[in-house]
DNA sequence: CAATACATTAAACGACCGTTTAGTCCGCTG
DNA sequence: CAGCGGACTAAACGGTCGTTTAATGTATTG
């Protein structure tokens, strides 16, 4: 019967690991053959352990999500404005799974839609947190609010990611720590700051959403 | 010799358009065979009139690149700070374009990395103007806001195509218009009001920069 | 020890891919 | 009209893919 866990787990567990960074460094196009290699088993293996490729990626899936929910790091936005999978890219051994889940949401899957409305409903309690205690500035829409900020976050890591150098081996512990010295600065300023002097924009789009702008004159 | 242009041209130029279409609708990985369908041709002739499906896309960037210097949709961060590409989202003929042009940005080709520098230099140029006229609020980083910006505005949509409905028919203009309905009052409020009431954050970074906030105490 | 169960592999299968080949058709030229 | 060149196609080639098959080794069980 099921006695040698050991054996078991390490032969089906090498090739989840395998899939895991393989999956996220390359992409879910990447080929059985290479996965199997990584793991070190021929590529019929993969098929029997998993029955089919698809299945596989399900059980990645599966796994990353019980990752996230172990660690908490759902709580991905953090405590600072400065992004959203930083926390998690502070340990190293979530390297591999930090890909999987940028090549997730950024190829549309299950998961990846998951994940985002993860990110949003946490940025969504974070801000709620911050406007009780007067540290940030109420939104007319708080939920489209948050949900624009955790888009604009992963969005513009996925762009730093697309235009960066070719393809050659994207270290995402790097990517971040990139996206922290280039836009830091920018997204601290626009935070606190803003960026227009006069609110005619706001004020304008409100009336045009049968909104009027301060009734009180 | 080079008489009946014609038919040459409604040739190629269909194959191209074809391939515009699908690159744009299906990515990178779609099939020539595909593209052949669509242009109602067969496999071989599109190889025989481009020589081989990389060099097919490479006449695909270009014509985009032409696209888009002729319209001078360059001007694509244009005169609102309501995203990028709504500017070219107006005009039906360009649908096929916008597609081709985020799924280059998309997958990192050199397309996309040209497009995203041309759409920096134009955010950073119409940014300074409004610094000048005395709307927009000037930064310590021009370069970098205008950057993050970009990122930020073409991300986004990125998020919102990946994490719409599964694939089937994406409608990029339709894309755009959610876009704008969904954030354009959080991206209104951010930008005209900000996000937080204190400074205290912005200040400690700079601090950490070794450019201490405003000496004149 | 014989039997069973299963991890594991090498090899092959069939589908699809980009591309090549060999040929047909057709309009132009001389 | 003969001949030539290029648009165009059907078919096939070689490669890669996910998956299947058949066989081997090995450890556990009765």
């Amino acid at each position: 019967m099921r006695s040698a866990s050991r054996d078991d787990l390490n032969a089906r567990a090498r090739i989840r690991d395998a899939a895991l960074t393989r999956f996220g460094k390359d992409g879910f196009g990447v080929s059985v053959r290479a996965i199997a290699e990584e793991a070190g088993v021929s590529p019929g293996l993969v098929i029997h352990h998993f029955g089919s490729k698809d299945k596989l990626r399900a059980v990645c899936d599966e796994h990353v999500r019980q990752v996230i929910t172990d660690t908490k790091t759902a709580s991905v936005v953090s405590h600072d404005p400065q992004g959203f999978l930083h926390t998690m890219s502070r340990y190293e051994e979530y390297a591999g799974v930090l890909g999987y889940i940028i090549r997730s949401i950024q190829s549309g899957g299950e998961l990846g839609r998951h994940l985002f409305e993860m990110m949003v409903v946490d940025a969504e309690g974070y801000l709620a947190r911050g406007v009780e205690e007067g540290t940030i500035r109420p939104s007319r829409e708080p939920e489209k609010r948050a949900r624009w900020l955790a888009a604009n976050s992963i969005g513009s890591i996925l762009v730093l990611i697309s235009t960066s150098r070719p393809d050659a081996e994207i270290d995402f512990q790097r990517v971040l720590r990139d996206w922290q010295r280039e836009y830091m600065l920018p997204a601290l300023e626009m935070f606190t700051e803003g960026l227009l002097t006069e609110r005619t924009m706001l004020d304008a789009y409100l009336l045009y959403l049968g909104d009027p702008p301060e009734e009180s004159h």
